[in-house]
DNA sequence: CTGAAAGCGCTAACAA
DNA sequence: TTGTTAGCGCTTTCAG
């Protein structure tokens, strides 16, 4: 009834425990005959191995911590998936944790993570000096950052190329008539945003549009702080104009529209808009013209890399650069 | 340099090892000085506990299993958030496996989960007679049931009421005059889509309108049966007309407003509509009228329970129902 | 207040 | 082929 163990089944064999494990495990060479007793038994009492003496004894939980700041978005939801279906086939499981993008948080669980020995990890993290994982990689242990990239040596990643997501954005506008085009960024203190701020700095040059600093509004990729951001955007718009907007993030994105709506204007109509990781949900609504990251595709790649560096310990860290895509809607207006 | 353990501090300090252990843990009572020694050599060691030998020792990893359908979902992302918020005050973490909808990925990460020891489950089951989870149950572990609930005795589960969901699309149309109403229904085998169904039929009976099973079309949550079944639908609407339709998950309302779409009609000009679990996105975009679930409420409460049930063994099972919520958005035309 | 000893359930040499 | 021994790192009586 109660959970049995090899203890309780070698006794009642008459049997060693290391005779009991080597048959149940069949890795080692038992007499056909005990082997056969022994299966009977453990079936009978429905034994089960205790995993957490396995790990303590192996020193390796088969398990990979998943450390992101917002799992109810279906980036990450996605990603998450992914990684599950890939490493479950080999015996991993995930061990998940939420930091609701803060940067305690993020520490607070990365540390019962290490203490829970797991064998590697995949973060999307807020902490732009990689400080929290140094534990991780110090240890030896495959670490994967996704989304946020932290500045530091022989890290590997899996990311889209934020600095040409930006570029392909304002080129597409450009390509619409568009010439004062307006920014609102996630933290700059993250590569994400640096790097989306860096790219579109990059394409007003390389295009030749006028920058002007006044069209840069910052946020947290909350919702809140779209609306905030765009707010910001349109009382400024007599002293500087503009006729689109980019805006970096899924969240903040319905932020703006919102700060859009109600100042009684209209996409595209008024204001030509593309967003960022915004995908339709259903065709015959309004499209909202986005930047987007193929999450499947990184998801896939994240858990084909863990796989392999779980068994051989790669060495050098590398950054896989997937492209961003970009899909026109119905909110960018050609002028 | 290399993780440290207790045996290593008391070596070096020629301390036994269950000294150093309750210097660190701080239960019981030590020399002030010797304490303070250990602990200075635990910090310059940096010393973690294993919490793998903690677990095998004191049989209980800390841990909670999250099993569901689909983790890329809101509705579950949500709710896994707030589950994750509530158990990790108390030093408890996730462990998240993503069945893909599966039965037999159900019984294989349970099988697994359960060698893992995990303290507690919440589960979002396919299987419906509760036997993926009756090992769990039998001994003694907190199990908690969202969204499906097995037919099984002395089962704790927490759900919105899902005939009063559908009681409440079918009065709401009803009082915009539709008289004819259409349904896609989940798998009736999973209590949702019984109960879903049911309701219902209770409510056309109730309302007085008029029942036709040939309005009644079966999906299997995801997107393209949603489309199908709405296809099916609407190729038969000439036997069968209605002039709404109340269709039973998220991604079948997607599928079958594709179908809507393809078939050249609108919503709500030609046929209402109301969804389910759909949630809008931005303001100024088409609003899907729908019932949805108080995800975060459900996300808590679980999290409240299992907290409760893993300090107190609670006895009795019971199943804690929410109240549905109605979103009148603008697919539904008064008629 | 501290140490010795036993054990959680399992694995893995090493002998026999 | 099987058993013995020795842990994995920690907690927890029980003595002292």
């Amino acid at each position: 009834m109660a959970d049995s163990t090899l203890k309780q089944i070698a006794k009642e064999l008459s049997l060693s425990v290391s005779t009991v494990s080597r048959a149940i495990n069949g890795k080692s060479v038992v007499n056909a005959d005990t082997k056969k007793r022994v299966l009977e038994l453990a079936e009978k009492y429905s034994y089960t191995p205790n995993e957490v003496a396995r790990s303590l004894q192996k020193c390796s939980t088969e398990t990979v911590a998943v450390v992101l700041p917002d799992i109810s978005e279906n980036f990450f939801g996605t990603i998450v998936k992914e990684i599950d279906s890939a490493v479950s086939k080999e015996g991993y499981m995930l061990l998940l944790a939420d930091t609701h993008e803060r940067a305690d948080k993020e520490n607070k669980y990365l540390d019962m993570l290490y203490k829970r020995q797991v064998d590697a990890l995949v973060l999307a993290t807020v902490d732009i000096d990689g400080a929290s994982s140094a534990r991780f990689r110090n240890g030896g242990k495959p670490v994967i950052f996704i989304d946020n990239v932290p500045k530091a040596e022989n890290i590997d990643a899996i990311t889209i190329d934020n600095k040409k997501a930006s570029f392909m954005a304002v080129e597409y506008l450009k390509s619409q008539g568009h010439k004062n085009i307006a920014t609102i960024i996630g933290s700059k203190e993250e590569t994400t945003g640096a790097e989306r701020l860096e790219g579109y700095r990059d394409a007003l040059k390389k295009l030749c549009l006028s920058e002007n600093e006044d069209l840069i509004a910052f946020g947290d990729y909350k919702r809140e702080s779209g609306y905030i951001a765009m707010k910001k955007l349109l009382e400024n718009r007599e002293n500087a104009p503009f006729s689109a907007v980019f805006v970096t993030s899924e969240k903040m994105t319905y932020g703006a529209l919102d700060a859009i709506k109600e100042a009684s204007l209209s996409v595209p109509e008024d204001i030509s808009l593309i967003g960022f990781d915004v995908h339709e949900r259903y065709k015959g609504g309004h499209k909202i013209a986005s930047i987007r990251q193929p999450e499947e595709e990184i998801g896939k790649l994240v858990g084909k890399q863990l796989l392999s560096k779980l068994k051989n310990q790669n060495a050098d860290g590398e950054h896989i650069l997937l492209e961003p895509l970009l899909y026109k809607g119905d909110t960018v207006k050609a002028v």
